[in-house]
DNA sequence: TATTACATGTAAGGGGTTACATGATTTA
DNA sequence: TAAATCATGTAACCCCTTACATGTAATA
């Protein structure tokens, strides 16, 4: 369950249910996503399994906070997993699915409108990217020397994300290409078989 | 629920719930995975909603096979999902989440050996996805002329595969290159510390 | 005055996996 | 004789999302 190692691997300083929701959204949301509800049945459950340890803490509006910080158990249990075998997930890609029985519309207009709202999408997320490449670590020429460790490893995932985000627009635009340039290719035959 | 829509795409000729399973593993597997049970399920709620319907037929070995097909109601239900918006699925990656948390064993000769192992994998897939291409779409110089509509859509999904298998496959490198670097570094520094 | 931010939770349900059950035929 | 292939299914469980419930304080 990747979600407690995650979680515990935020927790390096303590915190809340709800300010971890916002570290998810600030920091690992480009590979992990997590909704608060998921995030307090988690909570719960890694502190009955001896990983948490909770204290309260005042709160100015709402409800009292519970703050929440790892055992050296739940420590260990992070440290075990980071030892561990990289892990793959298998992956889903709706939209993928769309283009590969695309052909059952046999329509090139509607296939290369489509492939060009993927690649407004996908551009966006680039230029996300390379503004938090900028905005948060720095990074402008390539050198991470400023980095401390921690922030290191974290640019190192989110130059994940900017290759294969890159990777994702290119494929666009070649797919784009071979699109409209066999919708001309079968128009051009369709008129010389008129011409027959 | 795309997985429907995946069956009913690879319901162009009736199959069996046997079938669909060697059909997912051998066309649609790099992008979307599915088990025999969840296909079983699913077939059946696909029929008691209109979009299959079934007919006994008989088997050489083990139970009748119970062939499914497509009705109009759920060819319909495949064109409107063809035709509307693509859709992004959030993504999820374990090895990521490793990486971005890798700091906490502070140990670099563990962290390059991670990113080999990952690289190893990832090279495995590329050269698979390359295999696939010269042999299932005998595509070598880059021309896709000899395809048919339907292979050719198909032939565009691998192409994504095997774009962000390669960009992954750099991410690698650049990383391993990375880590060495900055572990030369911090030795460095540490020697020349115990000198001063 | 309405919305947003803070703050915690429960409940229903969707989508998926793993394990189990059954059983015939072919192949190693 | 054991394993793989063909063939269909059920049940338990996991992970996650959406919707709902509750309530205060600051802001637009």
């Amino acid at each position: 369950m990747s979600v407690d190692k995650i979680i515990l691997g935020l927790l390096r300083r303590p915190a809340t249910g709800y300010e971890l929701k916002a570290a998810f959204d600030r920091t690992v949301r480009h590979f992990w996503a997590a909704e608060l509800s998921q995030i307090y049945v988690t909570l719960r459950r890694l502190e009955r399994q001896g990983w948490l340890k909770v204290r309260m803490g005042p709160s100015l509006k709402g409800p009292a906070r519970k703050i929440y910080g790892r055992t050296p158990a739940g420590r260990a249990a992070l440290r075990a997993w980071l030892a561990s075998e990289p892990t793959f997930d298998d992956e889903r890609y709706t939209y993928l699915a769309q283009v590969f029985f695309m052909a059952e519309l046999s329509d090139w207009e509607w296939s290369v409108r489509f492939i060009e709202r993927l690649r407004r999408k996908r551009a966006d997320q680039l230029s996300t990217f390379r503004q938090i490449e900028k905005d948060r670590f720095g990074v402008h020429g390539g050198s991470t020397d400023h980095l401390s460790d921690e922030a290191f490893y974290q640019y190192l995932t989110l130059r994940s994300g900017i290759r294969t985000m890159t990777a994702r627009v290119k494929w666009c635009d070649e797919v784009k290409g071979r699109i409209e340039q066999r919708a001309d290719w079968k128009r051009r035959r369709a008129g010389n078989k008129r011409k027959d």
